[in-house]
DNA sequence: TCATAAGTGGAGAATTGCTCCACTTATTAT
DNA sequence: ATAATAAGTGGAGCAATTCTCCACTTATGA
């Protein structure tokens, strides 16, 4: 009962497309792994064994591919998310949110860059994470636990600058827990 | 009395080559105010009336570029700091040096992703507003405006992501103001 | 089995980054 | 002034990359 097409996709492509597209995002998750997130769009199409127009004739834009390959995980996060937040106070869940965010988007190089426009694709890994990270926030404000006048937008912000600051050399375990940790202290109440 | 020496380079060049060097920098910084800091290098030659090998001779790469032509305007800010901070107590010292650089920052699209590598450059206007930073965070700390485990990279940090969401998109005065106040907000002491 | 809509691949044009080196020019010593 | 030379110049050219376009191939359902 877990989505029943293929992942983003309404109009379902033919058998071959659909397999083509699985080869590309695989290959993709792969290349982005291995050279960051403004690989060779070429290479990656190169180790899916499929031309480069059909690359582009499925992902117009590489923001979309790397929607795309971010999709699942994202929508991961975002159920691992609602599944435990009834073991956790309003303030907890947000920072294990928080925290498993800043993980993904340290997930490769150049991913920290790129989440703001990802989060905005609209994919349904996309939006679900955006849901559930509205209705935590909601959440904890009614607790008293955040301000009031904290956004969405601002912990994407702060997310980004978390591993933004990790990509860009020291990337200490401990300087990431420190860093989150003071952010979040910082949208508390006062 | 202010610089005897074009910009940076110690080892005087030869009279054209650093009448070069100020037509490269003067046409950088107009290119990339134009089209952002991943603009062609090559359209910055031609501004210049310079061959490409000339600014690749004198800027190895486009960091180097980014930083030189950035150099001036952080050393104005890093005076302009130490020239106020007597009027100021040294919690708004911080608030008014984050807020310029926020501004620095935002000049044009790129900067803000280049700013922590930019500011590592070792230009004399990037070392003046470190120390800056530094001293008028030791400042706020002895006076117990702010946290003691706050470090100017944890500044600079708040600095590229506040940004970094200006860049992308939402831009209103209302909401850099905001995004400051809370971030700062957050070193402060609880 | 066939008509056709959907899909494919890769040649090639356009852009950019960067190197290399044959030439030119400023500077210094004489 | 002039010659020697160190310093500087420009741009051809190669390599990498993005992205478009369209002649061909293939899955699908009637």
């Amino acid at each position: 009962m877990t989505n029943r097409f293929p992942l983003t996709e309404e109009p379902s492509l033919r058998a071959d497309a659909a397999r083509n597209r699985e080869r590309i995002l695989a290959a993709a998750e792969e290349v982005f792994l291995e050279r960051g997130a403004d690989a060779s769009l070429d290479d990656i199409a190169k180790r899916a064994k499929v031309g480069i127009g059909t690359l582009y004739r499925r992902f117009p834009t590489r923001e979309a591919l790397l929607a795309a390959t971010n999709d699942e995980r994202l929508m991961a996060l975002a159920e691992a998310s609602r599944g435990r937040d009834d073991k956790l106070d309003p303030d907890a869940s947000v920072r294990a949110f928080v925290k498993d965010l800043v993980a993904h988007a340290s997930h490769y190089r150049g991913l920290a860059t790129a989440l703001g426009t990802v989060l905005k694709s609209g994919t349904p890994g996309c939006h679900a994470s955006g849901e559930e990270a509205q209705r935590l926030l909601l959440r904890a404000q009614k607790a008293g636990a955040i301000r009031r006048d904290v956004s969405v937008e601002d912990l994407v912000c702060m997310v980004t600058a978390i591993s933004l600051s990790i990509e860009q050399g020291s990337a200490t375990k401990s300087r990431i827990a420190h860093l989150t940790d003071l952010f979040l202290d910082g949208v508390g109440v006062r």
